[in-house]
Order: C-alpha cells, then sequence, then structure tokens
DNA sequence: TTGAAAGCGCTAACAC
DNA sequence: GTGTTAGCGCTTTCAA
C-alpha cells in the first residue's frame, strides 16, 4: 500500500508537505501542490482512514442501528439520515441488529469502538444491556422509533398513542360497533410500539357508553401470511367484529385476502384499515385504508439533532413524537358512505411534531 | 477516553500484558487476565478499531456498495452478504450510491480507503471511472447484479437473457399473438440488466414466423406510477398488444392499474406478467404472473467468493449468472386456460447457476 | 515556503 | 509469565 511517505519521497519534498497539499493548506505553493497531487495520482494513493482516525482522535462519522434493513420504512430512514450526514460532512455507519439482543449489544459496542461521533438507534426492547451501553457512552445517542422501557435519553419517534386513537376514531366515525385490533404476535407484543397503539385504539373504544364483551384485542403478526391466519381466528371468537385495525398494512392485506376468500364484503360487512401506507394500498384492486407516519422526518430530525449538537453544543434532550395521518380508501369506506353523523369528525392532522407527555 | 494503557496503569502490568489479555494469548495468566478484565469493566474500556486497523495493516471488513438500499432486493442482499460476512469474522461495510455516478466513484474511494479486505459492488454503470478504480484496486471485488461495460472482473448476477426468454416463451404459450416488454425509462434503457432482459425477449419473438409490424419495445419505469402511464401509450400506439412482459413487478401493477380503469380483462383479454416476485402479486386480489430471481443466492455466492479467496487464496475468476424462475398466476392464465398446444412448455428451470456466455 | 519530529492507540517481536 | 519498544500512516506544532 503506497502512503504519503512514498509520495513523499517520490515528488522530493517532506511528508507535512504532502498531508497538507491534499488538505488544501494556504502555506504550500501551488507549484508545489500541483507536483504533489500529479504523483499520488501516478502512485495510485489511496489514504488510509485508520491512521487519520487515529490522529485525529475519531472519525468524522455518525453510526445508526436499525433492527432491520429489508423493512422499507427502516431502509427509508437509513436514506434520509444519510442525507443529512453528508450534506454536513459525516459519513453514515449502518449497523443491523436483526431483531436480535445479542447481535445488537455486539453492533453498538462495534460502533463505538469505531468512535463515531454520534449514535442514532432503533433498538428491538429486548435486553436492557443495550440501554445500559447507550448511557456510559461518551457520546451523543437518541432512540429512534422505539423507546425501550427504562430508556432515559433523548428519543423521537411516532405518537403511537395518537395513531391508535385516529384509527378506532375513525372506524366508530364509518360506523363500526365492534372494531378489533389485529396485533403483533405474542412475542413481540411487549414492544412499546404495540403497547402505544392498543393503549390509545382502547382509550377511544372506552369512552363510548357500550363495553365490548371481551377484549377486541387479538394477537396477529407483521406479515401477510400472519394476518391471513388471525382473520379466521377472529371469524371465530369475535363473530361481532364488524372494524378491523391492523398492525401494519401487510397484515391487513393477509386479512383481506382471507376474509375475501370467505365471501365477506370489505367496505361493507367488514371495515379494515392498516397502518404503514405502503404504495400497493392505493392500488384501486386494494384500496386500504391506511395511516401514514413521518418516518423521513423522524430520521431526519435526528440526524439534524446529532449534528447540531456536535456542532454547535446544541443540547440534546429531544423527547419528540411525531402524529400520524390518515388515508382513507374503499376499504372503510366504500365510494357514496356518508359519515356517521353522531359523532364529529376526528381532526386529520398534519404531520406536525408534538412534545411526548 | 480511556486507552488500553489506562487500564495497564490502574492494574499495575504493561500495555502488551492487557492486549494480550484480550487476545487470549496463551503467555498471561489467568489471574492476570482476570484482573485485567475487570478494570477494563470498571474503566469502561472500548478498544480502538482506528488503531487496531492501522496496526494491523487493515481491517477485517468486507464493503458492499449497493445503489438504492430501499430497494427490498438490495436489502435483503445485504443481509445475506453480512450474515455470510458475520459467520467469517468478517464487517459488511454498507455504502449507497443511489443511483449517482459521482456518489458511486466517491463510495468506492471511501471504502478503499477505509482498507476494506474485498469489495462486493452493484454498479450504475454510467462512469467508466467507477470501473477504473475497481481495476485498480489492490483488494479482491466482485461485480454483483449488473455488469458495467468494459468490466473485466468476476461477476455474478441474474442471467437476464433467460429472463426475457422465459417471459417471451410463456406469453406465446399463454395464446398472446403480440407481446410487448415494457422496459425501464429511456435513461435508464441503456442498464446492461434491460438490455438483457430485451434481448432474450425479442429472440424468441424473432423465432417465430409473424413478424411485429413495429418493436414491441415501449419504455416505461420501474415504478407503479410508470407503469400507469406507459400503459396508456401502448394502448394507442400498439392497439394490436395482447400480452405485457413489464420491466418489474411494480410497472406491471401499474399498467394492471390503467388496464382495469379501462374495462379490460386482464388474464383473458390481456396477459400481463412482471419480474421480481414481491409478496403482494400473489394475493388473489391481483395474481400477477412474475419471474422470481435469486438474488440471496447471488449475495451469499458473491460474500463466499471473496472470503474464500481471502482465506484460501481461491482464485476470483467467477463469471456467474443464475437463472430465474417462472411463477404462473390468474394474471396470464385464469383458472381453467389451457395451454396452448402448437408449443412445448418451456422448461420451468430450478435456479441452478451457469457459465454466462 | 518547507522540513523534522512527536504522537494518536494498539500489537508483536524481542528481551528478561 | 511479563515488560520494553518499535512502528503502522497520518497530522500538526515548532523550527528553519
Amino acid at each position: 500500500m503506497v502512503t504519503i511517505r512514498d509520495i513523499a519521497r517520490e515528488a522530493g519534498v517532506s511528508d507535512a508537505t504532502v498531508s497538507l497539499s491534499f488538505s488544501g493548506h494556504p502555506r504550500i505553493s501551488d507549484k508545489t501542490r500541483e507536483k504533489v497531487k500529479k504523483v499520488a495520482v501516478r502512485l495510485k494513493y489511496s489514504p488510509n482512514i485508520s491512521a487519520r482516525a487515529l490522529r485525529n482522535g475519531g472519525s468524522q462519522a455518525i453510526g445508526f442501528l436499525v433492527n432491520d434493513i429489508s423493512n422499507a420504512f427502516y431502509a427509508s430512514m437509513i436514506q434520509r439520515a444519510e442525507s443529512v450526514a453528508n450534506e454536513h460532512g459525516y459519513q453514515l455507519i449502518i449497523a443491523e441488529s436483526q431483531w436480535n439482543a445479542r447481535k445488537e449489544t455486539k453492533a453498538i459496542e462495534t460502533l463505538i469502538s469505531s468512535r463515531v461521533r454520534g449514535l442514532m438507534v432503533i433498538l428491538t426492547e429486548q435486553d436492557p444491556k443495550s440501554v445500559e451501553l447507550l448511557e456510559q457512552a461518551s457520546i451523543p445517542v437518541i432512540a429512534v422509533d422505539t423507546r425501550p422501557p427504562g430508556y432515559k435519553g433523548s428519543f423521537i419517534g411516532n405518537d403511537l398513542v395518537a395513531t391508535g386513537r385516529l384509527a378506532a376514531r375513525h372506524l366508530l366515525e364509518v360506523g363500526c360497533q365492534h372494531p378489533v385490533f389485529l396485533t403483533a404476535s405474542p412475542s413481540m407484543k411487549g414492544f412499546s410500539a404495540f403497547v402505544d397503539l392498543e393503549k390509545g385504539f382502547l382509550e377511544i373504544l372506552k369512552a363510548r357508553s357500550r363495553k365490548p364483551a371481551r377484549p377486541p384485542v387479538v394477537p396477529a403478526g407483521l406479515t401477510i401470511e400472519e394476518g391471513a391466519a388471525a382473520f379466521s381466528k377472529v371469524w371465530k371468537d369475535h363473530p361481532e367484529a364488524d372494524g378491523l385495525l391492523c398492525v401494519n398494512d401487510l397484515c391487513a392485506l393477509g386479512a383481506m385476502r382471507t376474509a375475501d376468500s370467505m365471501g365477506i364484503q370489505i367496505g361493507k360487512d367488514l371495515k379494515v384499515m392498516g397502518i404503514d401506507n405502503l404504495a400497493v394500498s392505493a392500488l384501486p384492486r386494494i384500496s386500504l385504508t391506511s395511516i401514514s407516519q413521518p418516518y423521513d422526518r423522524i430520521a431526519q430530525t435526528a440526524a439534524m439533532l446529532i449534528i447540531d449538537h456536535l456542532e454547535r453544543q446544541v443540547p440534546l434532550d429531544a423527547r419528540l413524537a411525531l402524529l400520524p395521518e390518515l388515508i382513507v380508501r374503499q376499504s372503510t369506506r366504500p365510494a357514496g358512505t356518508p359519515i356517521a353523523k353522531n359523532l364529529k369528525p376526528a381532526p386529520l392532522p398534519l404531520s406536525t411534531s408534538t412534545k411526548h407527555p
């Protein structure tokens, strides 16, 4: 590997001159600079980032730990965060836990070892050790999307209680008497995200006079297949169900598939809605009512907060929960259906930010 | 930041002892090792990866450059590659070009600067400089998914000529007289992937006696919206069209949307097929015939090849193109439709690998 | 305008 | 079984 010293020797100058030539230091004459650069190209010089980072006491990088890159929302968060980081001269280092607590703690350790300047983390909430590691870290940290129990630091995510409320209100408005929440699988039900969703959903239902016979919450999962399987169960255990909030659009697509196959008229006999507002949900063949959440803004804001803290010592103590947006389609309101009159329409909030309680 | 030297001082030993304690060197007594580790934990020591990499002449990492993380297929490739890498003690460093040639060359430079041991790249094929950089790199490189013009090195990807042929054969078999290929947008049409697809598609069509009036290829794009818009054009410019190969499933979904809105009976009046076999394509409401490509195997094989080369000096000179698989659904064969008898069914290859011509 | 030299944190060869 | 020391490639201060 060719080093700065090789260039220096070849160009007949010192190491320092070479280094300063690259960094555009004014003390180097244009002639020398040109000569140095030419030699560098000829020798195919490539700077050694490790050496530079060691010397400078760290790299110009921010770490972003997500739990699943193949989730479209996390992927777009990465892209947003990366744009922001790059614009400000930082590199984004991506790590993935794959929903595995051991990988998560290892990833955090690796990130800290690579001396990133700041850390954005989407945690699995499975192991308190991760939270502990983050608390001990001597760099700015912001938890994104999920707020693990016991975590005291900065946070930015979706206001899922608001999402649950928004969904419940909508189902009531379109005339549902017995809305049911298809939530995550039992193994994931404990995540703060799903707890919050359920909380908001039930809060609105409980405000009605009529009480449901049994808790209107059924475990399902985040995939089409799990949604499909769960719906069979709902139809047996909750024969009164006439409205479905599914934990995400995929789950809703699965539930719709099973309902279709049973000859149930979606939109009429059964209202179905999801969360995520996938592109396919807008297709007329599907036309699934959904709730859109501002993942892009979350990632962008998180990255900005870290960088502002790094560059301008802005204190990093955000506790932000962004508001969701309802997208009504035919799965809850077939063409021509009026809004129920006994309930005033829920406000349709543009995603504005708000302090979380 | 606490260093190895701080631990040494605190534990009353030398730097070397601390270092060797961590690496499990046999010369350190258990007692000393314990003591050192305890002090390290107490001081919250975190090793400095830059220093280690500098000293060791490079990190234990492999770089993977993709053009779009938010594409589900690239995301799953990353996951596969990462699994393989981790299993063999390597870290995977992810970089993204976002289809931008400048970002691409910069990413390659950064990856090489961080002294990765090997490089997997999905190139945009827009700038020969990237290929040049890779040729000069003194590390093993493998091009994945796209084979840029002029690139001479190792390659593994899909056999898109075979995909084009498979699609054309299928459309003929189900009775199409005038199949049309909705390809990528004009700005992307030059990519080797789309060129290969078209080549295979036209090759089969040309083998028939009957010649088409005009070239049965229409530029569209990779999104639902582009597919939707392109179909209107097809219906005007190619009124004879009775079969559609779309460049991907999203494009096909868009085309179907427009066709639906025109009252065209998909599967009967018009056969439609896509490429990618997205999960939603299997939903009965969609039931889109598609072609599935072995992205996971590509990523896994690429990572394995690099690692085998690194660890066991296996020469890295793959030139692999993996075969696609056809998934027939109602958009080309509604329930009850027989296969045309004048053509024998195309072989339905399980994705086996083959040398590319 | 340039060169010499120190040192970032770590590892490994060599000495005890 | 443990300590001493040199040096990985780079940046930057100080001296010329």
